[in-house]
DNA sequence: GGCCAGGTGTAAA
DNA sequence: TTTACACATGGC
């Protein structure tokens, strides 16, 4: 298979490949905990292996919390996330993230439960990847995350999309054309995980290999 | 040494 | 409105 009808061929050639074995089963570590949500702001430009020192940083020390991140002083949280880099603007906006969702929902449970995409995308340091990751991942809502991988994945299959929200139309469309509402949210955390894993080991510099997907039985 | 990483905001053109 | 660049750090 070298040409795609739909995004759910994709998902059915990727599970073959039993990319997730050694993942946490919907693969974000600590899904659906408030650890996501500063997860995904590390994670910006940044290789998950240095932001899991920076988040190991703010559990040893007993800051991962709502509450103590909406009031840790920026220098120190500077140096707990240092290993994540861009550490001015990522102390910054997990700050003032914090002190958003407080003042705006109380508590993680409420913000999980309220928080839209529009008032994500509203805050300083949050843009549509980490909104979705934040949404699918700490929130468990039915959506898709999507990211450069996805995007040159899809590329070596000849498909390019105008932008993320088209690129994330598309993976979801033929997702939800073949699964119940109750079972999307696991099917997008798990497709998103599976893309990621599999450009990141079938990889040249930024270009994809095809030839597992293609070769699979 | 140069490129890359589970992006985003800002300033030129 | 689009494009280009800065942002920090560390692995390869």
């Amino acid at each position: 298979m070298t040409e795609l009808s739909d995004s759910w061929e994709l998902y059915k050639a990727l599970e073959r490949l039993d990319l997730l074995q050694n993942s946490q089963p919907l693969w974000w570590p600590q899904h659906g905990t408030f650890e996501v949500v500063v997860g995904a702001i590390l994670t910006q430009n940044t290789q998950w292996t240095r932001v899991t020192v920076s988040l190991n940083n703010l559990v040893k020390s007993d800051l991962m919390t709502l509450e103590a991140l909406s009031q840790i002083d920026p220098e120190i949280l500077m140096e707990l996330i240092r290993p994540s880099g861009l550490i001015n603007a990522k102390s910054k906006n997990i700050i003032l993230l914090c002190r958003s969702i407080i003042e705006e929902f109380g508590s993680f449970e409420a913000f999980k439960q309220d928080v839209t995409r529009e008032w994500l995308l509203g805050q300083k340091g949050v843009g549509p990847e980490t909104a979705d990751s934040i949404l699918c991942y700490a929130c468990e809502r039915s959506v898709m995350v999507v990211d450069s991988y996805t995007a040159r994945l899809l590329r070596a299959f000849g498909y390019e999309f105008e932008n993320y929200d088209e690129l994330q139309e598309w993976c979801e469309r033929g997702i939800r054309e073949h699964c119940d509402e109750l079972i999307l949210q696991r099917m997008f955390a798990h497709f998103h995980g599976m893309i990621v894993e599999y450009v990141k080991s079938n990889s040249k510099g930024k270009e994809v290999s095809i030839e597992r997907i293609s070769s699979a039985p």
